[in-house]
DNA sequence: ATGAAAGCGCTAACAC
DNA sequence: GTGTTAGCGCTTTCAT
């Protein structure tokens, strides 16, 4: 098969420790030597056996990221800032998604350990109800993003999730609305927890709060279809606004309030959160809160590489990463 | 750190041959010693270590899978696709991003054969110019997906582009568009190349053919935008129609034509490629063709998979998958 | 049914 | 500068 360090080195008729310092360009080798050894390594294309160093060194220059959706396109981004700071880092990352299932993160998790990955970046499938002793017992560096776990002491990543709902409802608040519903995604997703309480306090305010406003489902555009259907009727036309947790669930949202012939933001204003990519491009615009996602990645990855260097630092952090309301056309602005 | 097979076997007073042999669920041992060695298994937490599992066995149940960019949402439908039939086959996923830059794909297949991985799939960078003699000295197999390499005789699962754009083309001609301009995405792409092909072989069927109405970019938003600019800058309001070539393109298309105040599809007819999760909620609704980007990701893990298990079998296969065209609201049908 | 020993390809410790 | 040896944690003969 491959040629290894001992294929070359009797190629060479030299020791295998020899050839073993001119791939890691330990300078304690003679410019000839070294000079005849690369040579043979690039006629026979050796190449290091990665997993071989990776037993040896207890170092495998890999880390893993689990996302619970990898069909989710703020995820993507997600992954995508963290990939870039890792490679420059010269990391590779291992990608899994968990489907939002708790039982399938850990059983990764576990997995990821056993390949003696060097960290975790976890975007947690659900954040009610887990298993925390599992998750303290992990010893390798993690870091927990975008989504918290109640009780869980480790290093986060995470965005002002209640600020900012609170912030769009006052939006839609103070341009008039009264009757808001709520699309709250996944009721076990801390993110949608945050999200729903940022808006219950803004409601509250306003003595405008009641549970019947509120609507869970998922992270979907099927969700958000499904989410208006079931408001329009229980509401008929009254409602003047909805707050969707996440673009997707507006972008279902948009659709089903199409079906019903209403108009956005005529008769119905909508305000999303994400800020996706195709956001802006929606009929309307849609009005929405928007999450740096790259950055949120590239903090995550930072702070995890931080951790992996010095992994006797046991100083537990937790960065709030901001986010902005960006006014589009889904939000009926009231001339003042 | 973690405990070993050695460590599970002294505490168990037996042989780490059993241990290993309780882990590995062979049936010659005795029920008491297995039960008695689960228990120190379970209690100490072990885990066997796959790194060491896979050097030995050289066999590692992973394989590698590469995409030219990964914040592109058609490329993670294939990815989910691909990946639901790993998981099921015990198989990890490695995924490697390599922003459209061959050298960084070469990089990351060496990278991915150091690690032993078993098997790759890639989705090429660019395709045209390619070392082939690199390509034909990969020995693990692979399978080359969506965007082929010329002259490579690797097995690949590919779409019917060239035929799907030539009735995406025919659809605007016979609808009474004349002067249609295409977006061809990334030149070097196989896939916009044959898309291309499509358009052209319609256009000249009609004598309406000519090099000014090509345009190329990437497959972005942000260069659906500028080619759309562009096209409006040389034609002024004599186009009749577009052809983009993904419909990211098409959005970016759709917001720079909404700029100039003109109408789709009153004024312009635009039409898509790759039914985007978002295309039927665009405004208007994107008429496109759709990919059944799940299937086309599950068929090249089963191809995989099947090389993999039969390495001996050097038929090479090239599977087409077929698109079709969705109609929606971005193109002016007439009426007979 | 159980065990001893060799070795996967590499690096680290310690010679020379 | 260069080489020898041991060993990472596992599986695989081959014994017993």
């Amino acid at each position: 098969m491959h040629p290894t360090l001992k294929n070359i080195a009797s190629e060479a008729k030299v020791s295998i420790k020899t050839v073993s310092r001119v791939v890691n360009n330990d300078p304690k080798v003679s410019k000839s030597t070294r000079k005849m050894i690369q040579e043979i390594i690039e006629t026979r294309g050796y190449k290091p056996n990665l997993i071989a160093r990776g037993l040896k060194k207890r170092k495998t220059n890999t880390i893993g990221f689990i996302v619970p959706d990898i069909g989710n396109p703020s995820f993507t981004e997600i992954v995508k800032g963290c990939t870039d700071v890792f490679d420059k880092n010269g990391y590779y990352v291992f990608l899994g998604s968990s489907e939002n299932n708790p039982q399938k993160e850990i059983d990764i998790i576990k997995d990821l350990i056993s390949m003696l990955i060097e960290g975790i970046i976890l975007i947690p499938a659900t954040t009610v109800d887990r298993d925390l002793t599992f998750f303290s017992k992990i010893k390798c560096p993690l870091v927990i993003l975008d989504r918290e776990i109640d009780g869980l002491d480790k290093d986060k990543v995470v965005l002002s999730n209640k600020k900012s709902a609170y912030d769009a409802t006052k939006l839609l608040l103070e341009n008039g609305c009264k009757k808001i519903v709520i699309f709250g995604g996944l009721h076990s997703a801390k993110t949608a927890q945050k999200r729903f309480e940022g808006f219950k306090q803004a409601m509250d305010e306003n003595n405008l709060f009641s549970e019947e406003l509120v609507f869970w489902g998922d992270f979907s555009i099927d969700a958000g279809y499904k989410m208006m259907k079931e408001a329009l009727i229980r509401f008929g036309n009254d409602i003047d606004a909805v707050f969707a947790c996440n673009d997707l669930i507006a972008l279902g949202a948009i659709n089903a309030i199409k079906e019903h012939k209403l108009k956005i933001p005529e008769d119905i204003s909508l305000i999303g959160f994400d800020d996706m990519f195709f956001s802006a491009y929606l009929n309307p615009p849609l009005t929405t809160v928007h999450i740096p996602f790259n950055d949120e990645g590239a903090i995550a990855a930072k702070l995890l590489l931080k951790k992996i260097k010095k992994p006797e630092d046991k100083n537990i952090e937790r960065i709030i990463v901001d986010t902005r309301i960006i006014i589009r056309e889904s939000v009926n602005i009231k001339k003042k």
